[in-house]
Formats: structure tokens, sequence, C-alpha cells
DNA sequence: GTAGGGTTAG
């Protein structure tokens, strides 16, 4: 065998750094890194084996320019995917050693750059440089660039794109910018393209995997189970995974235990999402045993499983156990603690009451407290507002490194609610006037006969506006007539004077509800799925109506459900 | 002829 074609593959073989170096020294023994073709394999090898900085400086001392672009494209790969990088990179290589000859190769890792370092500057220099060399029509090319404006959140220039493709009959586009919508929280508009997209061609696992995302935001509950029968036999670990999880958002644990029983196939993250659906709707018992089982079976979990774990201790108060489990997860796993962690285990101590152990911990944390830790502890603290000494140093504390957050705001105004302090709301209320602080709008959803109403705070939008009023007029009678006061004082707080009577019950969650109960008939249950920050406080009335119509409600407030029947709620939390 | 687009839990 020739020494080239030796070295051609000991360089498609290489798997270190050190291998080669030197077949690096076998080349200019034998004077093939003079070849320009030579010279770009070794560059590009170097590329692949994650040392983008050793591959520039091979590029730079090759002694002749290297004219295919096979080189250049490698580096801006490297500098995409190796670990200790940044996607920046790549396009400042891009920009400092320009390209004899850039391909279609060239540009898909560029796009992918600025997407990541949400520059729409760089991408759009991008976009002309394709328009350029004609290149913007190229499959992989286009679908980058929509992929790109999607996900930097220019909807107008994708939808632009989009609208003029010409490869609308590849499922990969159409995922780039169903995927878009979802990662900017236009999961209604990502589940139309997706029913668009059944018309022009067949969706994939990708496309499951996006839309079972989107499902997840909204609950739609229907849309899930329309997708587990599409998949009939065809259900591996990934889209198990993503089913169990979606299920599990979409207020269904019975679903999500059915799917992942049925799966012959585990790996850790389909037991993590098992393990947080249970945690989410309250199961915390089953949840720890699911986690047992897991370790049991071999399945070694990791260090999401235990945000699971810790969740599903603070859903149902059990703080032995959680003390316990942090302490296994350290010990056992040999898994380092990190901040999300402690703030796990903030909320446990805080919804415990056990408020000077929590800042114990908090202190005595290898980090710095971030401001995720002191939220988490004041959220907690509204379990126990008696301690309104430690919730107001907290808040203070919170306030003087994130003044711009409006939780805080609203969540110290609404502990002070809930003690009757009305001086301390209006306070915290003058005080947000003052610094300008807007609170971030809530959004519910709600399906019906499987298609998505969405609602925001005090939406007058919705079709049905004037039935959705007379029903909430209606609710309010009802919750009367069952001798409760509803104290909406806390809801008034939100308008302006002289709007009190119209103001009456218009949280997001509410006016989904009212047009539940006008569009579905009894004895159907309510999902209601609110992706919001902050809690609003419709818990009494959800209650009442739940008694008043016969109806079993869910609500879910971020990744926790609150199940009400009869009047009567299975949550432990906050109520 | 090598490589390139859409992607998975808090």
């Amino acid at each position: 065998m020739s020494e080239s074609i030796t070295i051609l593959h000991l360089l498609q073989s290489c798997s270190s750094l050190q291998s080669l170096h030197q077949i690096h020294a076998r080349m200019i023994k034998s004077q093939l890194d003079h070849s320009p073709s030579f010279a770009s394999k070794l560059v590009a090898t170097a590329a692949r084996l994650h040392a983008p900085t050793l591959a520039i400086s091979i590029l730079l001392r090759s002694p002749d320019p290297l004219p295919d672009p096979f080189a250049h494209n490698s580096i801006i790969n490297s500098f995409l995917h190796s670990p200790s990088s940044s996607p920046l990179l790549s396009l400042l290589f891009f920009s400092l050693f320009p390209i004899p000859s850039p391909n279609s190769h060239t540009f898909p890792p560029l796009l992918k750059a600025a997407a990541l370092s949400h520059s729409l500057h760089l991408g759009s220099a991008l976009h002309a440089s394709l328009l350029k060399l004609s290149l913007h029509s190229h499959l992989h090319c286009h679908t980058a660039l929509l992929s790109f404006y999607a996900s930097c959140g220019d909807s107008l220039s994708a939808r632009k794109l989009f609208d003029r493709s010409p490869h609308r009959n590849n499922v990969a586009v159409w995922n780039a910018i169903i995927s878009g919508f979802v990662k900017h929280g236009r999961s209604h508009d990502a589940l139309e393209f997706f029913r668009l997209l059944l018309l022009y061609t067949e969706p994939d696992e990708i496309t499951f995997i996006i839309v079972l995302a989107a499902c997840s935001h909204l609950g739609a509950l229907n849309v899930v189970r329309w997708i587990e029968n599409a998949l009939k036999g065809m259900i591996n670990v990934k889209i198990g995974t993503a089913l169990v999880d979606a299920f599990s958002k979409c207020g269904s644990v019975e679903d999500a235990r059915r799917v992942f029983d049925g799966m012959p196939e585990r790996n850790v993250m389909t037991w993590t999402v098992m393990i947080q659906g249970l945690a989410m709707f309250g199961y915390g018992e089953e949840a720890i045993a699911l986690f047992e089982e897991m370790v049991e079976v071999g399945v070694r979990p990791d260090d999401v499983t235990f945000i699971g774990v810790f969740y599903a201790c603070s859903h149902s108060g059990l703080v032995d156990e959680g003390r316990r489990m942090f302490d296994r997860m350290i010990k056992c796993f040999r898994i380092a603690p990190k901040m999300e962690h402690y703030g796990c285990l903030v909320d446990l101590l805080g919804r415990a009451g056990l408020l000077e152990e929590a800042l114990r911990l908090i202190e005595n944390m290898p980090f710095e407290p971030t401001p995720a830790i002191w939220g988490s502890l004041l959220s907690a603290c509204r379990k126990t507002p008696e301690n309104l000494q430690v919730i107001e140093y907290v808040a203070n504390r919170l306030m003087e490194i994130e003044p711009e957050n409006d939780a805080t705001y609203v969540l110290l105004s609404n502990i002070y609610a809930d003690n009757d302090q009305w001086d301390g709301v209006a306070r915290v209320r003058a005080l947000m006037k003052e610094r300008g602080i807007w609170k971030t709008p809530g959004c519910s959803s709600v399906e019906v006969d499987g298609t998505i109403h969405e609602f925001t705070v005090g939406d007058q939008s919705h079709p049905c506006a004037v039935e959705i009023n007379e029903m909430l007029e209606e609710i309010d009678c009802k919750v009367r007539d069952l001798g409760h006061v509803v104290d909406t004082t806390k809801v008034l707080l939100d308008i302006e004077e002289g709007e009190k009577k119209n103001a009456l019950m218009l949280h997001s969650e509410k006016l989904a509800l009212a047009f539940a109960l006008i569009a579905t008939a009894a004895p159907s249950s309510i999902r209601i799925m609110k992706n919001i920050r902050i809690c609003s406080d419709c818990h009494s009335v959800m209650k009442l109506a739940s008694k008043a119509y016969g109806r079993e409600i869910i609500v879910r407030d971020r990744n926790r459900f609150h199940k009400f029947t009869n009047g009567n709620c299975s949550c432990l939390d906050f109520w």
C-alpha cells in the first residue's frame, strides 16, 4: 500500500490528538503536507476532534491556500459543536478567514451559530451572502435560514420565506417554522401549522416531538391522543418519552402512566418524566416509589431525575424524605448539587414553614445565591405568611438585586393581601407604579372538541365574549348562592377605580372556565392550562364552581396541577 | 468524495 493511501486511512480512523500529531509528522516526512488536498484533510480531522484552534494553526502553516472550502467548513462546524467553544467563534472565524469559494455546506452551521447567539444582524448578513451566491433556495440553506428567523422571533421574515418556499413538500421546512413558533410561546400557531402540514406532507418523528411540546404548553390533550393513535405500534424511547411528558403536562397522568407501562425500552429521561408527572399531580409517595423502582432495575438517575424527586417531596410535604434524598444524591450517586437542587430544597423547607433552616441552607451554599433562589424562598413563604419579617427581608433583597422583576412585587403584594394588610398591598403597588414595573399578563388555554381557546387577563377578543361575560356573572351568583362570600378584593386591585363591576373575575383562567362551561356539557371535566410565572388567586372560585356546576376542574399553574371536585382541592400547595 | 437543514425532561 502506498504511503499516501496509508495516511488517508490513518486520518479517517484517527480518534485522538496524539495520533493526529504522529500522522502529521509522517506527512511532513513524506512531503505530503505540501499537497492542498492532504492539508485540507488534516485540518478537517483536527476540527472533527474538537480542536478548532489546532485546525486553524495547521491551516495557517499550509504552504498553499486551500481552494477547497472543506477545511474551512470543518472549522466552522468545530467551533459550533466543541463543548468548550462559543457559537460566535464560528462567525468570527468566517469573517476573519474569508473562504475562497463558500458552498452550500458553509452556511447552515453559520446560521445556526447566528440563531444561538440571537444575532439578527449577523444572520441577515448571511442571508445577503446566500442571495449573492444564489444559494438561498438550496434546501439545507433555505431550511437553516427559515429556522434562524423563526428561532430569533422574527416571525414576519420567517413567514415571508415560508410562503414563497419551493420546498413545502419537505417536512424539515415545516419542522423549522413550527419549532420557531413553539420556542416563542406561540404554540397555538404551531398547532395550526401542524394541521396545515398534514395537507402537504407526512410528519416525521421530529415533527411529532415538536408538536408534543406545543401540546404540553396548551394542554391539548386530544391532539396528544390523536398523535398517539397516529403512531400506533411505532413508539420508540424518544417519542414514548415525549408522549409520557405531554400526557402529564396536559393533565392526564393516567394516560402518561399507561404509555410508560407499555414501553418496552425506557431510559433515564423516560423514568424522569414519569416521576415528574406523578409529582406534578401531587402523587409524591408514588413518585418516590417509582424512583426506587428505577434504581432497582439498574437505571442510574441523573441530576434532572433528582429535580423531579425533590419536586415530589415538596409537593407532598415530605420534608425528611427530601433531606435524605439530598444526602443520597451526593453520597450514593456522586451528583454534585446544582443551584436548581438547592432551589428545590429551599422550596421544600419554605413550604414546610422551616424558614430559618431554608435561610441557613442558602447561607451555606457553595455558590453566591441567585435571584432564583431568593425567589423560590419568597414564593414558598406564601404558605406561612405569619413570618412577615423574613418575607419582607427576602423581598427587599430581591428588589435590590432585580428591581425590574415584576414577580417579586406581585408575590409580596399577594402575601400582604392574604394577611389582609391592605396598606402593604397599596405600598407595593405604588412602588411598582413609581418604578414603572409592568405585570406580565397571564395566559390561560382550554381545549374544547380538539380546538384550543386562549385567554389573557381581561381578554374581550373571543368571539363569544358577550356570553362569557354573562356566564361570569352567573358563576358569581351561583357561588354566592352556595352561601360563600367571594373575596373579589384581590381581583379588583388589579383594575383601576371605576371599572370594578366589569373587572370582576376577569383573570384569564376564569375567562377560560366561563367559556368551557358554556361550550361543554356536564359531566365532562374542564382542564385549564396557565403558562405564567406567578400564581393568581382564583383558587376559591374554582373550588366553589366545581361544586356549583358538578364539574371536575383541573388547573395547571406552571407545572403544578390543582384538581377541584365538589368544592374540594386535591393539592396541598399554598392553599 | 468528504460535511450540511428541522430535534429530546427541570
